[in-house]
RNA sequence: GGUUCCGUAGCUCAGCUGGAUAGAGCAACAGAUUUCUAAUCUGUAGGUCUAGGGUUCGAAUCCCUACGGAAUCACCA
């Protein structure tokens, strides 16, 4: 399918040449007509004057007499200082809604064959999940399906830090304190009963500093002496001899974890193909290393650390594997990286983590170009920014943190709420008012995190809730529910809508743009794909919604007065924008309800 | 201090491969409903695009400098 805009930029290259001679083709600037003008698609005839050697104007005005003698899709055109504005046909434009709904793929790319990765969540167990974390499995779960509709082969995987010095803290602390509570027995949800304990912990080990200091101890001393930070140490080099009794502990409450875990990704709607653990993957890399020594990549310190010196290249020197022989977070990573790209044949593989990360994953891309492997350019780190709160950084050890959980659960809530007050849910059983509800609920927290930018940091305000009107989820969600039941009831009275097409129809401005913005989504979901950035999807579908909403406002469409072929044809064009919002919207992992 | 990222309306954000008078939403104010679903629509008001310089016919957009903010520069992950 021809998109419009590539379209006009052919013809116009097309008249350029008839009337001037060949122009190098990124000199021919086309882009949308803004409102206020008149016209689809407007060239802007600066670049070309060398080539026309005329005015800006009379340039534009031969390829205007040009395209609109011999385009057959330019029906009319008109100047503005030296921007050429195009009106294109209504048989075209009726054309393109035609193969836009005859077209059941529309805005996925065709099979690409390249097989992407994308890595994404990536918890710690020693704590549940918070804000921070649901912008990380949005964007990653979003980015994914993005990539899935530009026909690369994608797979999702989840990478769980289960092990370390922080799931110790929470072991040693339940040991001490927990009197042998689990999740059955006080009714806590596994992840955040485990995650009291490292709080707990936290409480004991700053109260232990305290002490000591009070009896004179320097405070950095008293950090690395107080006794349950020793016993903690203790704790992780009993779980690394794999000791019985530390590592029952330890799948035991990891076990309490995941499952507060999955019932957590349930309910945002995430999931993986494929979930590694560290305690599997952490020995990953060392052959790596020796691989990187043997060819003087590397080097070894006398105490027989390994590193590499990146100063040539303005970064610092990196350690890769400890004195005592142990990796560190880096051999992992080079690691887990070779073993994918082997394992899976990858063309590309994403990394969905914060910006606090991006020093490491340029240092790993760096290294792994250094030891010659010849995709270490296809890594890429979709680097995200922080959720902040009016009062800055959220910090899970002062208790700032906004649970994932209760997010969401007071989203589903508000929804609920504000359905009833409105008496949107009369008449529904509760099963249908729970669906709503989840579904209301989660499209607002979901579009509001994805709609801004990956890489800018943003600005969570928990005592102004999040919206339900305006540029919002539910602002989209309800565009497509009233379409839905526009359908129903044209349904009701007889009219199918399919089959409406008639290239003659004259259409309503409002109408061509309408088309025009359903013609967008195939370029949408593209850029989309080549930034990562599942914003470009939330920003289309609240244009076409919007621009929907003003046209149903203004227009009837089912109404009496109206006449049986508008009926069809504006049903027609109404369902085709309800189909592409609920695909947009699929893209962010949105669902978008039938009524709401 | 080095590196990277960010700075657009009171607030939250678009726009950034250079193009016409910088756009939305929220909040404020004024309107539209015996509803084809008002979770909607219309209008008013709100701007030195942090500042200064440069490149250009043209700069919010590209380059330089300054200022402000964030992240990072661990034998943590």
């Amino acid at each position: 399918m021809i998109n419009p805009e590539t379209l006009v930029c052919t013809r116009v290259q097309q008249a350029v040449a008839a009337l001037y001679g060949a122009v190098d083709p990124a000199l021919v600037q086309v882009s949308k007509t803004r409102k206020e003008f008149e016209g689809d698609y407007t060239l802007v005839t600066f670049a070309l004057l060398k080539t026309s050697r005329k005015s800006p104007e009379a340039t534009a005005q031969e390829i205007g007499q040009w395209l609109t003698a011999n385009a057959p899709e330019v029906c009319a055109f008109n100047v503005i200082k030296g921007f050429l504005n195009l009106s294109l046909t209504d048989g075209f434009w009726n054309g393109m809604l035609s193969e836009i709904s005859g077209d059941d793929r529309y805005g996925f790319a065709p099979p690409s064959d390249r097989t992407v990765m994308v890595e994404y969540s990536s918890p710690n167990t020693n704590k549940p999940l918070h804000l921070g974390h649901i912008r990380n499995n949005l964007l990653g779960y979003s980015v994914a399906e993005i990539l899935k509709a530009n026909g690369h082969n994608t797979l999702k995987v989840n990478l769980v830090n289960d092990r370390g010095i922080h799931i110790c803290k929470s072991m040693l602390a339940w040991q001490k304190f927990g009197d042998g509570e689990t999740p059955e027995s006080s009714g806590k949800k596994g992840d955040h009963l485990v995650g009291d304990y490292y709080v707990a912990f936290d409480k004991a080990y700053k109260a232990q500093i305290k002490e000591l200091t009070a009896n004179g101890m320097p405070e950095e001393e008293a950090k690395k002496q107080a006794p349950i930070m020793l016993e903690a140490q203790q704790m992780l080099r009993r779980w690394e001899a794999k000791d019985p009794e530390v590592y029952a502990l330890w799948e035991r409450m990891n076990g309490w974890v995941y499952d507060g875990f999955e019932q957590t990704y349930r309910s945002l709607g995430v999931s993986f193909d494929h979930t590694y653990y560290e305690s599997n993957t952490y020995l990953l890399g060392k052959e790596i290393v020796q691989k990187g020594l043997e060819s003087g990549v590397f080097f070894r310190k006398e105490d027989g650390s390994v590193w590499i010196d990146l100063t040539a290249d303005g970064l610092d020197q990196k350690l890769l594997l400890r004195g005592d022989g142990t990796s560190v977070y880096m051999t992992q990573d080079l690691g887990t990286a070779v073993e994918r790209f082997d394992q899976y044949r990858l063309d590309d593989l994403v990394y969905v983590v914060g910006n606090e990360q991006n020093y490491h994953f340029q240092v790993l891309k760096l290294i792994l170009d250094k030891l010659g492997y010849a995709w270490a350019g296809h890594i890429f780190h979709l680097s995200y920014g922080m959720v902040e709160l009016p009062e800055g950084k959220m910090k899970s050890r002062e208790g700032t943190v906004v649970d994932a959980d209760d997010l969401m659960a007071e989203m589903v809530a508000t929804a609920h709420e504000m359905a009833q007050e409105m008496g949107k849910l009369d008449g529904l059983n509760s099963e249908e008012v729970d669906q709503i509800s989840r579904t209301v609920g989660m499209g607002a927290l979901k579009y509001f995190i994805l709609k801004v930018d990956p890489r800018k940091t943003m600005l969570f305000n928990p005592k102004e809730s999040i919206d339900f009107n305006g540029n919002t989820g539910p602002f989209i969600q309800y565009t497509h529910a009233r379409i839905k039941s526009l359908a129903r009831r044209a349904a009701g009275q007889g009219i199918d809508p399919t089959g409406w097409i008639d290239l003659q129809r004259t259409l309503e401005p409002k109408e061509t743009e309408l088309i025009k913005l359903l013609a967008e989504f195939a370029p949408a979901v593209r850029q989309a794909g080549n930034e990562y950035s599942p914003a470009v999807i939330a920003s289309y579908a609240f244009e076409l919604a919007k621009e929907f909403n003003q046209y149903y406002h203004d227009y009837p469409i089912l109404k009496e007065e109206v006449a049986a072929a508008d009926k069809r044809f504006r049903t027609g064009l109404a369902v085709e924008v309800a189909r592409i919002l609920k695909r947009a919207m699929g893209l962010l992992g949105i669902e978008v309800p039938e009524r709401m």
